[in-house]
DNA sequence: CGGCCAATTGATTAAACTCAATCTGCGTGG
DNA sequence: CCACGCAGATTGAGTTTAATCAATTGGCCG
């Protein structure tokens, strides 16, 4: 793992003791012990959510903010006419509601596409670890502003790439954001969504995302196992996407 | 104009006096004199672009922080094919870089569709709002959530709905937010992109997009004139494209 | 061994793209 | 005041991509 300055980190919190969230941050700025057992104690409140259980629904009040701990969820917009559209994958150590002090309705569902497991963390706490742990609270504006740039790289995706690149440019977005909290097996990714998820995430048909997934595969781009991802050529995914890490593992402190 | 609680507000400071931030905040709560002077004083130090001006260049290193006072601008990504995704448009009252504490490296570029009055921040000073004015902090935290749910609709659009809908809520999304702002004169808006702009927008190619327009006209749901544009029957163009204002216009207050 | 959900394939249709002209409004210089 | 140039807007024609409709197959669980 390399940090923002091309210096390479290590990883001293093994992923046992630790919670994904402070994995992630971890990974990127040097914590103290305190951070590291606050950010801990901050999630000590937490609740499952078995599979395709929605945690969140687009439109009605939602008042805590949640960090998810295990498993995998998707945020999601459904439309009257039955079309949905996912907006982005939640992976463990992500955060939802950052913002929910501010504007109480949601404006998107999330559901779990594995069992998961959420913390839950009173909004108003938020506003303390910012006074009193300056570092975490940059942390989490560094969330906030990573959400950001990932959606406005989907909407690019959308806008304006082919079925294959959109395709292998959200693989390359799931396979770094994976990675940094430890989400990676060897060589392979689990991918816990249906085709029909993906199709609903790249604005696909079904059918033609699945056509696309075999193009992929015949290209040797990428093997499927059994609901597992391996990339076989990144490079060549990268140069084909034109795909960026920096805003997913560029953390700057001031 | 109504805000969260349903009551009605009367903005109380006219623009002359004040600011497109100052106005927009304002609007949503009511702000005592002192917060309207800050917030004012933060915007002293401002520049111009010219139209067409790129004020920010993605890839490249960016520390100020930016709000719009005067005009309109763009936020987008080029692929190294020639092909432009605009992510969306900034109107005045609007912030650009509330993260880059956190975050230096530009994701975007940005450029003026009209001439534009910039107030540069040092982000710096953005921390201190927080502290020494938490309503004022709350605002721009609202800011930012409401930056992110703008971008989910557009992911939305571009993801799951045909160019007609694209275009139709697309145009209530400009309405709505250039309301706020008092950017209305009578019934019409100022349109300064061109129809390459909104295609670049839209995922859709020029054509298509031109084509779209000329539907929308023919339908009697918009009237173009000297690039403004006056919607002729907000209500049928919201049920088409499902469109909801709570994200544009809902703040809480804890 | 069913039953069911997900994945796959074929055939056809439709939406949107590309290429190529043409038109229009507007500013500029003679 | 008019000719010219240019960017943006418009239209036509043909092509491509992706959607839709309709089966069929595969894998897993009870």
């Amino acid at each position: 793992m390399v940090n923002f300055s091309g210096q390479s980190v290590t990883n001293i919190i093994p992923k046992e003791k630790s919670t994904a969230l402070v994995q992630k941050l971890g990974g990127l700025v040097s914590l103290s012990e305190k951070e590291i057992s606050f950010l801990k104690s901050l999630q000590r409140n937490t609740f499952s959510v078995e599979k395709g259980g929605e945690f969140i629904r687009d439109g009605e009040t939602w008042d805590k903010t949640f960090i998810l701990q295990k498993g995998w969820a998707i945020r999601y917009v459904i439309l009257s006419s039955g079309r949905r559209q996912i907006l982005g994958f939640v992976l463990p150590g992500d955060i939802l509601g950052l913002h929910i002090n501010f504007c109480r309705t949601a404006s998107y569902s999330a559901s779990a596409l594995t069992p998961i497991q959420l913390a839950v963390v009173d909004p108003a706490g938020i506003m303390e670890i910012c006074e009193k742990y300056p570092l975490l609270g940059a942390g989490l504006n560094w969330c906030t502003a990573r959400e950001f740039a990932i959606l406005g790289d989907h909407a690019v995706r959308l806008g304006r790439m082919s079925a294959l690149e959109r395709l292998a440019h959200l693989f390359l977005e799931l396979w770094y954001r994976a990675d940094l909290v430890g989400e990676i097996k060897g060589d392979w990714m689990a991918l816990p969504m249906t085709q029909e998820d993906l199709a609903d995430t790249l604005g696909l048909s079904l059918v033609h995302l699945n056509r696309t997934l075999r193009k992929m595969r015949h290209e040797n781009l990428i093997s499927l196992v059994k609901h597992h991802v391996r990339l076989n050529n990144i490079e060549k995914l990268m140069s084909m996407t034109e795909f960026n890490t920096s805003h997913l593992e560029e953390f700057s402190t001031s």
